[in-house]
DNA sequence: CGGGTATTTGACGACTGTCAACGCCAGTGG
DNA sequence: CCACTGGCGTTGACAGTCGTCAAATACCCG
């Protein structure tokens, strides 16, 4: 647990370039894209493993991620990892309400990304004028927040076999419910390496590794090179206490 | 772990009696309060150990804690118990987004406790007459959501003794914020039963008591009847790896 | 004083972490 | 084309934390 921070892909430091290209917003509303079209700077490219943002840094800007997966982090003065949520292509990154100084967790590419950069300000301003995108925002929040409580149920109280199976069930679903798979596909793209699904659920990569062999050898988890075949999804959720709820 | 749902103390069902007092809100910003005031319902007296809401419920009110402690928790099919977060007096609680059906974890009474309900509805009206609302509310959620990452960190990566020093070391430091208790002070009402904390930190009781009472041997801790001194918050704070934030 | 709850303690075992190696695979450079 | 290299997955042995079961003691409120 201790070769984390400059752990085994030597984690290089931030580095995101401006990348021109054309793509809809998933997050905002459709009513303000106008008014959000001249606020959103360029589009990045991010390469995989290096970090958007980190712990710490001053909190000016926000992203709505549109291509790739990324870890959302935080770790502790020890160097351990916790893993907070794995954000999908439309998910809304970085966002702090206004008066808010440094960010409180770091968010690292899983593998390659886009994400398109709104500086804080000008959500804050937006907010102001359209009351109904300060709502949305909080719906936002309050669906994170949600979820975050999931996981605190999971890395209190559940076993190692349980967390990791309501990860992947979860992960499962959300790629479903925003149509990044087919609503009946039976398998899934999966960059995550192992040591990331046991930053997500608080186990060592080993131990990560040794649930994970024990769902594939009992039929529930078959996976092969960066993707994940779900054999039984009725197990899977059951295994790990994976009740989907409406928005994901 | 498997005597929670009606646990130790035989937890009645909810029951909530309306009383009337005068107070202030600690939550709404003062320029907002001539129409909180008009919207806010009369104010909740709930007795020690019952739950102002429980999980799965509707979600139609949100409170403001006057007086008390709440435990806020969540748990799974199976019956066991993850505490969220400790609401202390100032504390906003139950509120969701327009659009929410039904809230996702429990409330319930540490000790003797007066809340102040506000219907959603009347809240998201404000929301959009005053868009500075919208931003105060925002940030408070915000507030939450980096405290329930701390937590996060702790279940996931942290030891037991480091959890519950943690856990303390926040208590103690929001108290103080508040002045709920004196800056200088050296010791706290503690009306949380060793299971709470159990809750809180993902621990047993059994293994809480062990803990706590190490503790208590190694001269950090002592405590009597509901309170409890803080002998060495330099040390509370270094074991459980504390780091103070702006809000609280 | 009595009943019920909370705290405390001991024995025991399971789950998970730690340490250390090895194999596999892809990308790289000769 | 092939050897090399670094990252990731896999495996085994072992230790320690923490959960479980069970029971005794202390405490609080009526």
């Amino acid at each position: 647990m201790s070769r984390f921070l400059t752990p085994r892909s030597q984690r290089t430091q931030c580095a995101s370039c401006p990348v021109r290209q054309n793509a809809l917003f998933q997050v905002v509303p459709l009513s303000y894209i106008e008014d959000a079209q001249s606020r959103r700077t360029d589009q990045y490219r991010l390469a995989a493993r290096r970090t958007l943002y980190e712990e710490g840094g001053q909190a000016d800007m926000a992203f709505t991620l549109f291509e790739g997966w990324m870890l959302l982090y935080r770790s502790d003065s020890d160097g351990r990892r916790q893993g907070l949520r794995i954000a999908l292509p439309g998910d809304f990154l970085g966002y702090m309400p206004p008066g808010s100084t440094h960010i409180h967790h770091s968010a690292l590419a899983v593998n390659n990304a886009v994400v398109c950069g709104f500086r804080q300000e000008g959500l804050h301003e937006m907010m102001t004028r359209h009351p109904d995108l300060a709502a949305h925002i909080t719906r936002i929040q309050a669906r994170y927040m949600a979820s975050c409580q999931s996981h605190m149920l999971g890395l209190g109280r559940k076993s190692a076999e349980q967390r990791i199976a309501y990860l992947v069930a979860e992960l499962f679903h959300r790629l479903k419910y925003r149509r990044l798979i087919a609503a009946d596909a039976t398998s899934m793209p999966f960059p995550l390496t192992q040591e990331m699904v046991g930053d997500m659920t608080g186990l060592t990569p080993v131990h990560t590794n040794r649930v994970m062999r024990k769902l594939r050898s009992e039929g529930v988890l078959q996976s092969e090179r960066s993707r994940l075949e779900v054999l039984d999804p009725e197990v899977l959720a059951r295994i790990g206490g994976f009740v989907p709820e409406e928005p994901a």
